[in-house]
RNA sequence: GCGGAAGUGGCGUAAUUGGUAGCCGCACCAGACUUAGGAUCUGGCGCCGCAAGGCGUGGGGGUUCGAGUCCCUUCUUCCGCACCA
């Protein structure tokens, strides 16, 4: 008899499961203790061994949280919803509900495997319409919710229409579009229904807007700025053009300040604090306009550099802004269109390779300097970008390096407006020296001359202190079948939301999952299928974010029907104590979920600010793959021989991937070559020391590099103790390495030794009632201070081997 | 270009606070046992050298009694952002 980890894992499993071992409750004394994992998508591939690095992680701490006197809740579920799915039901006919049942069920087969302590009475599904129905009902308040900066919160439509009725649009301070109306309390009183709401809509956090989006024809889908890669869509790779369309959007843009200083109170890692700062992209600085007499019009320009502006000596817009037109004089227009094709033609690679080429064209237009009046010359170029601030710049070339270079490019004035500024070279951005040619501000320092611009400026009304932020709003509609439907009617061409006893709104069923003829999103083939048989449903359905961006509320009350989870539970388990995912989703869910988040407190359903205390990037488990060496001939055609890796360069080959899992420390072997590839079955084998070595490189893990390893195998083989021991003995969680199965049997012999420590020949378990030495007791309490600190700090790497050195101690 | 992380034996890594660099594991080498095995156990294993000894944490420089760790500089790799006005 030997360690069986077979019969062990089977029988404990057996027991967690039969006495519901992990199942939690709110009601206990003990202080409570939250870990959550990023939920998966169940994809059709399964779990390969690097998907539960994390989930191993999470819940080596819950268990010992656990152990440590807490109420640890550690759920799991499925983030359902997705596009593989329905790229499988086009191709197939198989309703997505199908397909996505059985890779849960295979998942969750898996997950078993691994022996997780998970509370699964409490599993979520964002597919499933009781949880659904709840990110329908959290999409009505904010289609119900306006931005109030006064309060600085999100606030419901009605204290805004309170505020229309009573003072109409006069000291409404909201997040909203720029061109809301300004009325009075009588106006909007006598504003049509169809206009009232039309004006509401510009306040909403849910609201529909015309928008430029990435339209991909072959997925006949809207993508998010984050799902399109290079120009082309990042499932499948197909080709994404910009195009205009009604799209329901999300006002995230009103909290992105609140989004920005909360990431001061998290702690999370200083790499992805940094990513979403970037991505929020606060900016501090002054909107300018520029008069425009000939076209009755103003050019409004973001700077943070306001100072500079009397060293403005052009002005640039993007070649897609929308003045460029009817700005351009018919002397220029040639060049003009002929600059706007070639810049539409650059791919966005290009673009990059190319930042040091100077272009440009002259409209041959000019604007108004909104402090001297004189004239400035109207340029376009491609390193303006359309989306962002207004798409226009004023170009200084004395203190900025783009413009300086433009300007002696096209012969262009370069004004020097500082005492300190070097420019013989290059432009001088220093804010040290007092300004020089510069009107009113001339002999006054940075912080001087900033107030006292944009005083003149707003005095004028041609310009004001602004703030700007990179991020943009968000687009939240999808043309696509399978999706939380959208709880929204349209009667008079405006949207209006369902009853909330009417949620759920189920997902319809239709013949086919593709667009209908006209192009509508496939909804529209669901027949029938109208509110109260008369009005038109929203057909596009929400994106995959939508459920994945309040789960880990779900999961504190996963079966109420009443509330998305009752105020009791909600009040208990609070926020996220521990979160562990990867960092692909630093600019995309992390920031989607903290912004739900965020709006359901200001709703008071709720009293956290952040939703996520600490988070843990895990890296990226990658494959190694390995490689067998075909000689060609001298027509460079393949032969039959292969030759090992030490003695290909005596040869010419060509190498091919083989299935990992018939290499063991590099050595093939060939029996299980000639079964991996039949077409191959005579081959001859080129050794070296009578053994055939693999070359190895590491890549992504994927079927088609032969390369994946699937735990199963690994728990079949040497026990799901050992595949997760040896998952933490890799290295640093945070780091991202490549799997290698070698090695593991080093671990699995150290659970082996464990077992023996404590069982006779015959396999009986066997201690003993003797008082342990006083070296036992040292290795005891060395090791139980050890581990203990190492889980705190997350580093289960050290722990492992720490294990081990007190397992060799206590068996010398 | 900007921001971030990281470079340590043949390999994965360790060194928690500036204090014996290389713990633990893999691979490899030698030995024991032997029903010859991809089992188990014991020992060795950074590099050069017979040795004494010397060198050694990507390169160069510095601070310090003392540097893998701190500072400057430089190279390389990975990740994020993409001309951000």
């Amino acid at each position: 008899m030997d360690y069986n980890h077979r019969s062990i894992e089977q029988k404990w499993q057996q027991f967690w499961a039969d006495h519901q071992t992990f199942k939690t409750s709110e009601s206990t004394e003990k202080p409570k203790y939250y870990v959550l994992d990023m939920f998966p998508y169940p994809s059709g591939a399964g779990l390969h061994v690097g998907h539960p690095l994390g989930y191993i992680a999470s819940d080596i701490f819950s268990r010992y949280k656990r152990l440590k006197g807490f109420n640890v809740l550690h759920p799991m579920g499925y983030d359902s919803f997705g596009l593989p799915a329905e790229q499988y039901a086009i191709q197939t006919g198989q309703h997505p509900a199908i397909t996505t049942e059985t890779n849960i069920n295979r998942y969750r087969e898996q997950l078993d495997n691994i022996g997780f302590s998970y509370d699964w009475s409490r599993e979520v599904r964002t597919s499933d319409p009781g949880y659904y129905k709840w990110t329908q009902w959290i999409f009505m308040r904010l289609f119900e919710a306006w931005y109030n900066k006064e309060t600085d919160q999100a606030e419901s439509v009605n204290t805004l229409i309170y505020k229309f009725e009573n003072n109409g649009s006069t000291g409404v301070f909201a997040v909203s579009d720029d061109d809301v109306n300004v009325f009075t309390a009588e106006e909007w009183k006598a504003y049509s229904e169809e206009e009232q709401q039309h004006e509401l809509l510009k306040y909403r956090l849910a609201y529909l807007r015309e928008s430029t989006v990435n339209w991909c024809a072959a997925l006949g889908t809207v993508l998010a700025n984050d799902e399109v890669i290079n120009g082309v869509s990042e499932r499948g790779g197909y080709p994404v053009e910009q195009k205009k369309m009604m799209q329901w959007s999300m006002r995230i843009t009103a909290y992105a300040d609140r989004l920005l200083k909360g990431l001061d109170t998290v702690d999370w890692p200083e790499p992805l604090v940094e990513m979403q700062r970037n991505w929020i992209g606060k900016s501090v600085g002054a909107s300018v306009k520029f008069p425009v007499p000939q076209l009755d019009t103003v050019i409004e320009v973001f700077t943070t550099r306001v100072d500079t502006i009397f060293g403005v000596s052009f002005i640039v817009l993007a070649p897609e802004h929308e003045l460029v037109a009817d700005l351009t004089t018919d002397e220029q227009r040639a060049e003009v269109e002929s600059y706007i094709d070639k810049t539409s033609k650059k791919s966005e690679l290009d673009r990059m390779a190319d930042t040091k080429t100077v272009s440009g064209a002259f409209t041959g237009s000019y604007a108004k300097h909104p402090l001297t009046g004189e004239d400035v010359q109207i340029w376009i170029a491609d390193y303006v970008l359309a989306g962002y601030g207004t798409g226009a710049v004023m170009a200084v070339p004395s203190g900025d390096q783009r413009d300086y270079l433009f300007a002696k490019n096209f012969g262009l004035p370069v004004i020097p407006i500082s005492d300190s500024q070097n420019i013989e070279e290059a432009a001088d951005p220093n804010k040290d020296g007092r300004y020089i040619n510069s009107d009113f501000i001339n002999g006054m320092t940075y912080a001087e001359a900033v107030p006292a611009l944009v005083e003149r400026l707003e005095n004028l009304g041609l310009g004001k202190a602004k703030v700007n932020f990179r991020m943009r709003d968000a687009i939240f509609g999808r043309q696509r079948y399978w999706g939380e439907p959208v709880p929204v009617y349209f009667k008079d061409g405006l949207p209006y939301l369902i009853k909330e006893e009417e949620l759920p709104l189920l997902l319809p069923e239709v013949d086919k999952y593709l667009p209908t003829e006209s192009g509508e999103p496939p909804l529209g083939r669901a027949e029938g299928w109208k509110y109260q048989d008369e009005y038109e449903y929203e057909l596009s359905t929400m994106p995959g974010w939508a459920g994945s961006s309040w789960y880990w509320l779900r999961y504190m009350d996963p079966q109420n029907d009443t509330a998305f989870a009752s105020r009791e539970a909600v009040d208990y388990w609070k926020a996220v104590d521990l979160y562990i995912g990867g960092s692909e989703h630093a600019t995309g869910h992390l920031l989607y979920s903290r912004f739900w988040n965020k709006f359901l407190k200001d709703l008071g359903y709720h009293n956290e600010e952040e939703p996520f205390k600490k988070l843990i990037n895990q890296g990226m488990i990658q494959g190694r793959s390995n490689f067998v060496y075909r000689i060609l001939d001298e027509e460079g055609k393949g032969t039959n021989k292969f030759v090992s890796l030490g003695l290909k360069d005596q040869y010419n080959t060509i190498p091919l991937h083989v299935d990992v899992n018939i290499v063991h420390h590099d050595v093939l072997n060939l029996d299980g070559f000639r079964k991996f590839r039949p077409d191959f079955s005579d081959a001859e084998f080129i050794l070296e020391n009578g053994k055939y070595i693999c070359g190895a490189e590491v890549e992504k893990m994927s079927k088609s590099k032969f390369n994946v390893v699937n735990p199963d195998d690994i728990i079949r083989q040497f026990g799901a103790d050992t595949l997760r021991l040896y998952e933490m003995f890799l290295g640093p969680l945070e780091q991202s390495k490549p799997w290698n199965t070698n090695g593991i049997e080093g671990v699995y012999k150290f659970l082996r030794k464990i077992w023996r420590l404590f069982h006779d020949a015959e396999g009986n378990f066997v201690v003993s009632d003797e008082e342990p030495t006083k070296a036992e007791y040292k290795a005891l309490h060395k090791i139980i201070k050890k581990v203990e600190e190492d889980i705190e700090r997350f580093s289960f790497n050290t722990s492992v081997s720490a294990f081990m050195i007190c397992v060799n101690e206590l068996t010398d």
